[in-house]
Parts: structure tokens; sequence; C-alpha cells
DNA sequence: ATGAAACCTGACCAAACGGTCAGGAAGACG
DNA sequence: CGTCTTCCTGACCGTTTGGTCAGGTTTCAT
């Protein structure tokens, strides 16, 4: 590996107090999420060969050749970005297999996309720009992880079809459309933001449009045809 | 300006065969034409920073110092490309003035943006890098024309909900639906294409997920299309 | 034919970038 | 205190890249 100068696993005390002493162990992960934070703003902004180190160190308030002391490569640090963020989908993910009633497991997984776009638009940017590019760095996952986890939603999905709980439309197109709707409420919110007088969505506009996203998606499968808004819940399994 | 060495507007004869004797003029077009076209590619595929004028020329077939005596930068070049994709969009969002009626302009507009993301997928993705990156080259489209023609389209929206003639979702709400969803087929088609078993969809799945897109959204904004057998409207689950 | 204009190209350059390195500062531990 | 390890940094280097330039070749009107 060598990407760190390896962790010697001192680990002196509990620390109490994190942000007073900051120990060794302490200040090393802080720093390291320091420049992750950085390295997500500035990869998402310029793209991988857009960003240089520098821009990376000068965000993160430290000198170039420190940076490379905690990421050898700047490849090494683009892929634990790119990493992290595929961890936080696919915990989102999950959200969808919690019930087995097509409604709640759309409304859920949709507002859970949602709220990702609206809490981290960088990470999912630099998935976009990777994908964009063919994705140089993570093609492993996209044919492991990925694949596996599409193929038993969509045979969720086209069970809840065979039941009669949707409309007989296509479980793949669907659920690309829920990812491309969602996702572009992160990778185009400067269009987004543009296009709203110059200001960003307020969290009142974010929610009125999570909502219409979910009874547009629900109405077009089947679910609950009539009743847009009419919020009435009904019992979970 | 000063982006090409400007044209002479010669135009010696009506060059009744344009592939035998190549003039002046009509050759410098098609080379400029190669040039573009070769452009869209590698910008598409790397990024304005990723792309190199040396890849581009050597997609081209020609030097790069040749290239710089059409384009006398990558970024008039560049822009010059995004220009290209901008107005073959404007030229398929005419498709949703036509006619009247909600479900054949929705349906139509929908599907000539589908079939752009088949036909242009190297220009949608130069258009979104470009979105991703803040738009630094573009914004002051955004905020005159597309925001002009979203404006118009969204008033017609709301006429056609105000007539009942539509569920009263949020329009703007839809349009980036749509937007985000034709799009996808364009942007993530290396992701599309890794989870169809590593091939390209075919020409009838693309057919499918087209006919997917327009059912669902036509019935998540409430029309009933004579197309959907099953789920008439009424039932509650 | 002939000269001018347009077109083409190998060789070159300055700037920017990823990454290295030698050496210094700061904490840990006896 | 001394010394060992970790952490930090200015200065530097080889490569890549956008763009230039001098000079050659082709086209075309006269």
């Amino acid at each position: 590996m060598s990407d760190k100068p390896q962790t010697p696993t001192p680990l002196p005390a509990p620390a109490t107090d994190p942000s007073a002493q900051t120990p060794r162990s302490l200040a090393r992960a802080e720093t390291e999420r320091l420049i992750l934070k950085a390295a997500e703003d500035v990869f998402a902004e310029y793209g991988f060969k857009g960003a240089t180190t520098g821009k990376i160190a000068d965000r993160a308030g430290i000198p170039k050749a420190n940076l490379h002391y905690y990421f050898s490569t700047k490849e090494a640090l683009y892929r634990q970005v790119v990493e992290n963020i595929f961890q936080i989908w696919l915990d989102a993910a999950n959200t969808f297999d919690d019930c087995d009633n097509p409604e709640e497991a759309l409304t859920r997984y949709i507002s859970a996309k949602m709220d990702i776009s609206r809490q981290h638009p960088m990470g999912s940017k630099v998935w976009a720009n990777e994908i964009l590019h063919k994705a140089p760095v993570i093609q492993d996952y996209l044919e492991t992880t990925l694949g596996e986890w599409t193929d038993t939603r969509i045979a969720v999905i086209e069970r809840w079809i065979a039941e009669g709980r949707m409309a007989p439309i296509d479980p793949r197109s669907l659920l690309y459309m829920i990812w491309a709707t969602t996702q572009h409420y992160a990778d185009f919110n400067h269009q987004i933001h543009t296009l709203n007088n110059g200001e960003p969505l307020s969290d009142a506009q974010f929610e009125r449009a999570k909502e219409t996203v979910v009874a547009i998606i629900l109405a077009g499968v089947g679910i609950r045809p009539a009743g847009l808004e009419t919020k009435q819940n009904g019992g979970r399994a």
C-alpha cells in the first residue's frame, strides 16, 4: 500500500476532549478528514484532471508537500473520496429493503436519495464526473457491487408487478429514472440555482421538489393513482 | 474575435460536386467540422482540462499546429462545441410548442430529448461537464436563453393544470425530471452499458426505455394515455 | 507562368503540475 | 535532559501541455 506512512496504532489515551489537546492519532484523523473534505470539493468543481494537489492543499489550509505526506498520490486521494461517496449511497440504498410495501419503499428510497443530493452534492458530482469519463477508477464497483444491488432490486420490483401492486413498467428504466432525477439536484445544482433567479433552493422549495418527484413516480408506476397530496400513509408491514 | 483567420468569403463557384474537388471554402468547412467532431468526443470523454489539443488533433488526423490554425485557442474550440450542442437542444425544445395538447406535447418532447441522448451522447456529456464545473463558459446562456425558455414552458404547464388537463404538480420539478431522465441516457451511458452486461443498449432496449419514461411521466402527471393497458385510475389499494 | 494568399507542419518554448527530498519543528518517553 | 518518531515545509525537478513561429506547400486569379 504505502498510501500513508502507516498508522502505528499507539492510541495513548481515550482522549475525552478531541478538540482541545488533539493527541497524535486524533490529529492525524482530523487532518485526513480535512484533506478529504477539501479534495471532495475541489474534485467536484474541477474534475480529476482540473483539480490540482495545490488547490486541494490550499483549501485544506496546508502546504502541498504536507498533503503528499498524508496521501502519496493524487489518485490515491481521489479513490478514497470516491469510495466514501459510494459507501454513503450504499447505506441509503438499504432504505429500499426495509419494507415490502412498494409505496413506502419507493417513497423512502427517493427521499433518501434526494436528501443525499441536498447534503452531499459534491460527492454526487465526483461520482457523475467519474461516470462521464468512463469510470477509470471505479469500474470494478460498477461491475460488482452496483450490478448486484441493481439486479436484486429489479427482482423485487418485478415481483411487485407480478403481484399486481404496480403497473407493468420496465423496472430498470424506473431505477435509472430515480437515480437520474434525484442526482440531478446535486449534479446540476448550479443550473437549478441559476434558473432560480440566482438563489439556491430554499428548504421549502427543495421539500416541494422532493414531494413532486415522489408523487410523479408513485403515480407514474400506478401506485395511489388519485392521491397526490393526500398523505395518509397506510400501515406498515 | 480572431478565433479563425477570418473567412474571406470568396466562394469561387457553386461547386456542384462537393466531394470531388473540394474548393477552398468547402475544404475549410469540412476540416472545421472534422475538428469539431473530434473535439466533441475528446471533451466529452476527458473534460475540458483533461482534453488536450494534441489528443483532439490526433483524433482529427491532423497535426496539433494545424488545429491551432483553425481554432486559435482550446477555449475557443470548446466554446464552439458547447454552442453547437445548445443549438441542437433548442431545436428539439420546439417540439414542445407545436401543439397545445399536454399528452402529445410531453410525449414528443420527451421522445425528442431521448433521441438526442441516443444520437448525440457526447454533446450531452460536454454540457453536463460544463454544468458540473459551474458553467465557466456558458453561464450567460443559462441566465438568458435557457431561463426564458423555461419560464414560458412553465407558464404553459401551469395553464394546463389550471384547465384541469394535468395533475397539480410543480411544473419546474417536472421539467427538471424530464431533463434529468432523458440526459441520463447520454451522460451515464457508460454506467447503463456496464449494468447491461457490458453491452450497449440495443435499439429495442432503448425504445422500451423511451416508452417507459414517457409512460411513467404521463401517468405521473395524471394524463391517461390510450397506451398503458392495465390500471385505469380509480382503484385505491 | 507568377505572385499572392491560404494552408500546413516540425520544432520549439514558457508555464503549470505531480511528486520528491533534505532538513527542521514538535511531541513522546526514558 | 537526550533521543527517537512523527509531523511539517520550502525548494526543487522532470514531464506535460497550450500555444508560437519560421518556413514550406498548395491553390487560384491574372
